[in-house]
DNA sequence: ATGGTGGCGCGGCCA
């Protein structure tokens, strides 16, 4: 049995249903997380979801922001904000599905370095290692999942030049990301080898996709028992070269696991 | 390029 795992920033998932329920009936999924729905709760499409044969659980606002996870199975013990940080803007959404934890985030993009924007990532990725701390103490079946908005080491940027003061690469995002690493979790993408100047997301501007410059910023970590099983790691950039995509391109992970 | 494109929603804000 295989367990298919998937990420994606959709940048607006009424602009991009389309698109996603068309990705959904060639990729079967078995869990995807989307990000940057954009969209409240009571406009969610659930019933275009669930016409595609999948449960579904959101967390929305309007025009910013906003989480939701798509499932076979359906999903129990939901959670839509970390401990310990009062937050209005949906970036969260925890679900246990099929016996494992799925956590989907959307970290905040932080601007520009020394910003209040960037002070808000820093203190969310401080609660973010604390929740995960708890959460793996309680799930050893764990996937943390979404787009991270930062790329992980140089060879996840397409001009990695004086990337540390880069917003994405600075070393105290990238030392965040290492923590949760330090916890336990791997990203999956890099269990196997992959073709240089692989990114998941590209700019809007000046034809970044065309050229191919971007960054890796959307990741699978799995936990050590999932990455123990897993088989592979894609990110689908089909998706980004159709009309009117989103910046971002789903990213894909196989399991030998079966759910239950 | 102190720029550039896209989404929301109709003036900026956010990415």
């Amino acid at each position: 049995m295989m367990l298919k795992v998937a990420t994606w920033n959709v940048n607006s998932l009424k602009i991009r249903l389309p698109q996603l329920l068309d990705w959904l009936y060639t990729q079967q999924p078995d869990i995807l997380a989307l990000q940057e729905t954009k969209i409240t709760d009571p406009c969610f499409p659930k019933l275009h979801i669930s016409a595609a044969g999948y449960q579904v659980v959101f967390s929305g606002q309007k025009a910013y922001n906003g989480v939701a996870t798509l499932s076979r199975l359906p999903a129990s013990d939901v959670a839509t904000g970390m401990p310990g940080l009062e937050d209005p803007q949906r970036r969260v959404l925890g679900a246990t599905i099929g016996g494992i934890r799925v956590l989907n985030i959307y970290i905040p993009n932080g601007q520009i370095i020394g910003s209040e924007k960037y002070s808000y990532k820093l203190s969310w990725l401080d609660k973010l290692y604390s929740w995960i701390t708890m959460e793996l103490s309680c799930h050893r079946w764990l996937f943390l999942i979404g787009d991270f908005n930062i790329a992980p080491e140089d060879r996840d940027v397409s001009n990695p030049i004086s990337s540390d003061e880069r917003i994405f690469c600075s070393s105290p995002e990238r030392f965040a990301f290492q923590q949760l690493i330090k916890l336990g979790l791997r990203d999956t993408f890099r269990i196997f080898p992959q073709k240089e100047q692989s990114f998941s997301w590209w700019d809007y501007r000046s034809a970044a996709f065309h050229r191919n410059l971007g960054m890796r910023i959307d990741h699978i970590l799995a936990s050590q028992e999932l990455a123990d099983v897993c088989i592979s790691c894609y990110i689908d950039e089909s998706q980004r070269r159709l009309a009117r995509p989103s910046d971002h391109a789903p990213v894909v992970s196989e399991f030998d696991f079966r759910l239950y």
